[in-house]
DNA sequence: ACATTAAATTCGA
DNA sequence: TCGAATTTAATGT
């Protein structure tokens, strides 16, 4: 997968106005009251990326607040030399990167597609002024920075693990979250590659893990999906 | 790495 | 626009 280069006026100009069922697939928009719910779905773009494409970049100022309608994103966070360090998927109905919208700040994340997604945008004003006068998207933003955090926690648990089946494991459970990721229901759509990529595990070792898992009646395999039958267990595998 | 199977796309009516 | 044929993608070993 080679980096597309992308700079941000380059997404504008793709950017285009949403379909009324992408809006619907907007979390966030179904909680506000009727006039608000109007400003901000007029002020929503949508637009295409390709896989691999960067769609921001550490240290470039935020415009914009990020959802994903359809595909699969990926956070990285780059340690100051050079190249690894800590990601997270982000699947569709995510939003992301309130905390340094609400400061004004610059990104800390590098978000790549990692396949063909749609990916939605508001623009950092409206975010403002949603925040300065809705409750429910105050409420909104609160839940989401508080499991949020929880979720960075988990992510270091994860990284200490060193059994692949607990990994994947808990990368899953992480990605089946109800509250941050309300729009993937029981069935993720990823491959065993994608899963790979985001876990830091060969296609083949992500196969193998999912089959114990299924084996645990955790989950069940799908074609370029796979599908929650025990979240809690999902949780809980040991080690 | 390879064989198998599923899905997406193309193409002809 | 339907469906068969072909190509591409994902899975399992």
């Amino acid at each position: 997968m080679k980096p597309v280069a992308t700079t941000a006026q380059a997404l504008q100009r793709r950017a285009r106005v949403p379909t009324p069922r992408e809006l619907d697939d907007i979390p966030w928009l179904q909680t506000l009251d009727a006039q608000e719910r109007a400003v901000a779905a007029a002020d929503v773009r949508v637009v295409q990326v390709a896989a691999g494409e960067l769609l921001c970049r550490v240290g470039r100022p935020a415009t914009y607040w990020f959802g994903v309608i359809d595909g699969l994103l990926k956070m990285s966070n780059d340690t100051e030399m050079g190249v690894p360090i800590t990601f997270t998927g982000v699947p569709p109905g995510g939003w992301f990167g309130e905390g340094t919208v609400i400061k004004r700040e610059v990104y800390r994340y590098n978000i790549q597609a990692l396949r063909k997604s749609v990916v939605a945008g508001l623009d950092v004003d409206t975010f403002h002024w949603l925040l300065e006068r809705s409750i429910p998207f105050n409420h909104f933003i609160t839940q989401q920075l508080n499991e949020r955090l929880g979720q960075f926690i988990a992510a270091r648990e994860i990284d200490r693990m060193t059994d692949a089946d607990a990994r994947v494991a808990r990368s899953l459970a992480a990605l089946f979250h109800p509250v941050l990721y309300p729009g993937v229901g029981t069935l993720l759509r990823i491959t065993q590659q994608e899963l790979g990529y985001l876990v830091g595990l060969s296609r083949q070792r992500v196969n193998e893990a999912l089959r114990a898992l299924q084996a645990r009646d955790c989950i069940r395999i799908e074609y370029g999906g796979v599908r929650v039958i025990d979240i809690h267990a999902l949780r809980g595998v040991p080690r």
